[in-house]
DNA sequence: GCCTACCTGGCAGTTAATGCCAACTAGGCG
DNA sequence: CGCCTAGTTGGCATTAACTGCCAGGTAGGC
């Protein structure tokens, strides 16, 4: 059922991306106009704009289905799993399937050094995190009641602090650390007796 | 040795954040526009972006000098105070000095309702992060080496997960619940046995 | 009383983003 | 095959956030 408009959907959408993620790297997020990625892919920029809806979505835009593949992982651990495990095994399913171990240390760079696309990251970030509590509280076997239990939203923010801390500490060494094991050092440094 | 260009400059801060504050209240923050605060303000467009860089400015704009006074806070804790005390101290103090209660819920709950507005104070509280990570690690004793020292980092970065968990629970439950006690149910939760 | 320094306002221009409309194209149907 | 419909594309105009520039004004020192 993929008619030819899906497919050349997705080869204008690779060939945008590819464009502008090259633009970027070579001058800089900011200095990077809409009308320039445009002129270079071969495309209309009022059609760039129904590809992607903002210019910071070229960068973090296909965060979006990393977020419910996060979910589900997270969802189908077995119940004895306890919710820190449980996190952890989704965000290690995250990094086998995020891109080539390249292609993911040059959007990290791009995302850490440009403070909106930074901000615009976190923001994805912070509703994938919502829409983990849920999850998360029906694993710490919790009723709620009238009070809230503010033990799942620290969880998971946590969590996503670490592993964000992880990212950024990965980028910054060129991805010559490991990251998962950044993770757990960072994981262990909270959770740990200091 | 505050001139008249002084005073009169920190009376036009005042009205146009005043005004401001208002017309997001009463219109949302995306539907009022800066021409319009401005016209209300009694000032030029042209000067409105003098004082506030960006129109996010107008909401999140006193943040940095909190983050100072955050940074300052935790670098005068006593030697023998812990890096979690020591910042769960910072953070007590920026509770004291934020504004009355019902200005800091109402901002909150702007903050948190509006994506744009929630990404940009994400983007300034990274910063602070940035800022106290050194502080941090000082505190824990650590010789910087090659091997980067990633607890510094997770600890900041968990501190403020909680932080930010604790005040959005507090936002949206009307400032009814005390957000120390939240906070330190955040933290417990995460640092505690489970 | 003048002069310098700074502040203010208007104007034009750039950039991201949105709505609208006309031209086009794939794919179904007689 | 020829048409028709639906979905797509591109150009044009517009809005809103910003920025640079320049002319004018005002406070404060001399």
């Amino acid at each position: 059922m993929t008619s030819l408009w899906d497919r050349s959907r997705q080869v204008a959408v690779q060939a945008i991306l590819d464009t502008a993620l090259r633009l970027f790297a070579e001058q800089g997020y900011e200095q990077t106009t809409i009308a320039q990625i445009a002129r270079e892919a071969g495309i209309s920029q009022r059609s760039l704009f129904r590809y992607f809806g903002t210019k910071e979505d070229l960068v973090c835009g296909d965060q979006d289905a990393l977020g419910e593949l996060l979910k589900q992982t997270v969802e189908q651990q077995p119940a004895e799993v306890s919710a820190w495990d449980a996190l952890r095994a989704g965000f290690e399913v995250l990094l086998t399937a995020n891109h080539t171990p390249e292609r993911a240390l040059e959007l990290s760079r791009l995302i850490f050094d440009t403070p909106a696309l930074h901000a615009r990251y976190i923001e994805k970030r912070l509703r994938w995190q919502a829409a983990l509590v849920p999850v998360v509280q029906a694993r710490l076997g919790a009723a709620p009641g009238p009070t809230p239990d503010p033990r799942a939203k620290a969880i998971v923010a946590t969590v996503f602090a670490c592993a964000d801390s992880a990212t950024e500490l990965w980028a910054t060494h060129d991805g010559r650390l490991d990251l998962a094991d950044l993770y757990a050092q960072c994981l262990a440094a909270v959770r740990g007796r200091s």
